[in-house]
DNA sequence: TTGTTTATTGTCAAATTTGATAATAAACTA
DNA sequence: TAGTTTATTATCAAATTTGACAATAAACAA
C-alpha cells in the first residue's frame, strides 16, 4: 500500500555519480553538490537515500570492493591452461571490465585511507585479493612453478597494470602503455 | 633600507606544508586553512607570499617538477657500469631521495590534472623524463641491448616502483614490496 | 630619529558546503 | 475514496572556505 520505494535504484545512481566525481576530484573534492549535479538529483535525495557524507563514502566502499572483486573472478574464469601470456595481458589491460575509472577511484580511496581508518583495512584486503587472483591465474597458465615465483610475477603485474591505468588522466601514453604490456608479458614468461 | 624580505623562505615553508597536505588530502582537499595550520602560519601569509589557491597550485608544480627531476639525476649519477641490478633497485626503492610523499603528491596531481589543463602537459613531460632517466640508467648497467628493450624494461620498472610507493598509505605491505623489488630485478636481468 | 619597505595580525563579507527538517506531491492498497 | 508510505522539492541555519583589505609591528638605511 505504500508508494514503491526507489531507494535501490536511486542509491545506485547516486553511487555511480559519486564514483565519477571521486575519479575526477578525489575523495575530499567530491562535494555533495557536485555529486547531486552529476546524478541530476536534488542534494536532499542523497541524504534521503544514502545518508550524510561519511555514509556515502562507506556505501561507496561497500559497493566498490565486491564489484571489483567480481571483476577479478571474471578474469579467472576467462583464463584456461591454453591461454597464452599475451592473451592474458591483452584481456587484463584492454578487455577487462575493471575500467580506468575504477583504478582512479581506488587510487583516490588509497590516498584518503589514512583519514578514514575504517576503509584502510578493507583496501588492504582488496589489494591482497587482487594479487591472489592474479596468482591463481598464473597457476592456470603455467602450473609448474615455485610459489614464490607466482608471488613475484603477480606483484610485478599488479604494479605495471595499476600504474598504466592510473596515468590515464595524463592522456594517451600510447607507447608507454604498449611497452608496459610487453614488460608484463616478459615477466610472465620468466616463470 | 626596507625590512628584509622573507618571501623566499616563507614560500618554501608554505609549499612544504602544501605538499604534505596534498599527499594526505589530495589537491581539492588541501584547503588554505589546513595548509596554514600545517605551516603554522596565518592564512593571510599564504596570500602575501604566494597568492590565491590557483597560484599556490601552480607554484607547487613549478617547484615539484624540477625538484623530482633533479632526484632522477642523482639516481643516474649514483649508477655506474659496475652497478648490479640489485644495487640499482635497492637504491631506487629504498635510498632514493624521491620519497613516498613525492609519489603521493604526483598521484594527487595526476588525478587533478584534467581539472587544471595547464599542469597536464607538464606532468606528461615529467613522467616521460622519469622514464627516460631510467632508460639511461639501464644503458649504464647493460650497454648492449636494443632500444626497444630499454623502453620496455623501463616502463615495467616505473610501473612497479610507482605502484609500490602509491600503495604506502595502506600500510607496510612488506612481502608485496619485497616481491615487487625481485620482479623489478628480474625485469632488468631479462635484457 | 625618520622614512621606507616588509612581516604579521586581524577583520569582514561573499561564496560554498553541510546538516536538518518541513511541506508538498505521488503511488499504492484496502 | 481514504489512508499510508515514499519521493520530491524547498528552506533554514551552521560551519567552512575563500578573497580582500585594513591596521599594526618590525627591520633596515640614511
Amino acid at each position: 500500500m505504500p508508494r514503491p520505494s526507489l531507494k535501490a535504484q536511486r542509491s545506485e545512481e547516486i553511487l555511480d555519480a559519486y564514483e565519477r566525481c571521486v575519479s575526477r576530484y578525489g575523495v575530499e573534492g567530491a562535494t555533495l553538490e557536485k555529486i547531486a549535479e552529476e546524478a541530476q538529483l536534488q542534494r536532499s535525495l542523497l541524504r534521503h537515500n544514502v545518508g550524510n557524507r561519511d555514509d556515502l563514502l562507506y556505501a561507496l566502499v561497500d559497493r566498490f570492493i565486491p564489484k571489483t572483486m567480481n571483476d577479478s573472478k571474471l578474469l579467472e574464469s576467462y583464463i584456461s591452461s591454453k591461454t597464452t601470456p599475451k592473451e592474458f595481458i591483452n584481456y587484463l589491460f584492454d578487455e577487462s571490465y575493471s575500467d580506468k575509472q575504477s583504478i582512479l577511484v581506488a587510487m583516490a580511496l588509497i590516498i584518503a585511507a589514512p583519514n578514514y581508518p575504517k576503509i584502510r583495512p578493507r583496501l588492504q584486503k582488496w589489494s591482497e585479493h587482487f594479487t591472489k587472483s592474479i596468482i591463481r591465474t598464473l597457476k592456470q597458465i603455467n602450473p609448474k612453478a615455485k610459489p614464490s615465483d607466482y608471488r613475484i610475477v603477480a606483484a610485478g603485474l599488479v604494479g605495471i597494470y595499476f600504474n598504466v591505468e592510473s596515468l590515464s588522466p595524463l592522456g594517451s601514453m600510447k607507447t608507454f602503455r604498449s611497452d608496459s604490456k610487453i614488460a608484463a608479458i616478459r615477466l610472465i614468461e620468466s616463470i
